[in-house]
DNA sequence: TATTCTTTTTACAAATTGTTCACGCCTTGC
DNA sequence: GCAAGGCGTGAACAATTTGTAAAAAGAATA
């Protein structure tokens, strides 16, 4: 699965740069054009690295450092000005788990985003969040973002759908789906699982064309991805 | 890199427990179950840390301490229990670092360990604090101060509250909470949790609409934050 | 020791979810 | 095209979980 990082600088032709390079890499990248966008893109993308300029029109790197920061773990990376250098200090303290100066070489910065995440996903606890088209399932906050939009979904909903997109376009039988969700002492009707299928399609309808919950035949359900 | 700690605790429990918790938290942790194997696991794996029981077999806490610091500085932490507190002078004169006596609280001695890790060598402060909107959560002075009102609040109810905004939007489940909070030796009825999370609403009810205690059906609750 | 504050337990009401069932449509094989 | 079984769907029920108040127990304080 590919690793989001979420660009947040103003200067349109860095955040270019960076989108340009970071896609090469094989990253899913989206990018921010002020500190506000920046905050509220994050709760949507819930990226799994940010790339934060300090010097930001509407609210600046420090506040939304610290926005990000009361959201949960996610690693970031400063982007400051030499005349900034001062700051690094105080980013640093913010929260920021690394810092680069511009102007700044790819090679380098390309390096430092692949070392806090690695050290993002060893160190810290493993992350059990999924991210496709549209749609996050994050088992950590238990919450469902949806085009954008937390979504509440039952205990035994998201599991399901952990479970499903866990292994794309893998088809579970409904025994399978039982013993991995229900817990293999379960001995209910099977028909259990069609019911919140159901509900699920209900709630991810028509999001995205890129993924969708598909019947096979008399052997069960999978999570299709194009 | 992550850092290494060694465990030298003849109480398997004790130690299982502190190994998990610390593994956890990214850590790489060996263990040893009396003073003699502490000091020759010591030399072998050169630990950033060593986590030091007082009451050790063979070779007892302080001993352990006195050998470890001719070999250097490494930090130590004493595990002291009860009945043991006169102890606790002479333990810090043999060079331990700091000390905290069982039963400890999880959560505790997390912070200590982090603590003791940054400073290289001393022990002591690492500014308990958490601020998000209309809310300070201060754990050293010990108070609440709720859209700009200092407010009171017990023991039990601050550390819950600071525990869950530790780690904003992830879900707890009762038995974490107990674990964090209350101490691993706690085998009280988990709903007791229920009822201080009440109080907490009462109090922060209606205050800010960036962040509220969640209830996640079956599993916990978290400290959300929008 | 008495008093006050905190914590835990208990009991009951309220809310949410999981499961089953029923009915009708769909797919498949003959 | 028909029969048989698989699947979608809506609604109802039951079981479990949680909210809440109040009492009991335990700690801290004067």
């Amino acid at each position: 699965m590919a690793k989001t990082i979420l660009v947040v600088e103003d200067d349109k032709n860095i955040s270019d740069l960076l989108q340009m390079y970071l896609k090469r890499e094989g990253y899913e990248v989206f990018a921010a054009y002020d500190g506000g966008e920046g905050v509220s893109m994050f709760s949507q993308v819930k990226p799994d690295l940010v790339l934060l300029d300090l010097m930001l029109p509407v609210l600046d790197g420090w506040g939304v450092c610290r926005a990000i920061r009361q959201q949960g773990p996610t690693p970031v990376i400063m982007l400051t000005a030499k005349g900034e250098l001062d700051d690094k200090v105080a980013g640093l303290k913010e929260g920021a788990d690394d810092y680069i100066t511009k102007p700044f070489e790819m090679r380098e910065l390309l390096a430092r985003v692949e070392a806090v995440l690695r050290r993002g996903t060893t160190a810290r606890q493993t992350s059990r969040r999924l991210t496709f088209d549209k749609l996050v399932i994050d088992m950590d906050s238990f919450e469902l973002i949806v085009d954008g939009k937390k979504l509440e979904a039952p205990p035994k909903e998201m599991e399901l759908l952990y479970c499903l997109a866990s292994s794309p376009n893998r088809v579970f039988s409904r025994n399978e789906l039982l013993d991995e969700v229900w817990g293999y002492e379960y001995f209910g009707d099977s028909r259990t699982v069609d019911v919140h299928i159901k509900r699920l399609r209900d709630k991810l309808e028509g999001v995205s064309d890129q993924w969708s919950l598909k019947t096979i035949w008399t052997r069960g359900y999978k999570f299709e991805v194009l």
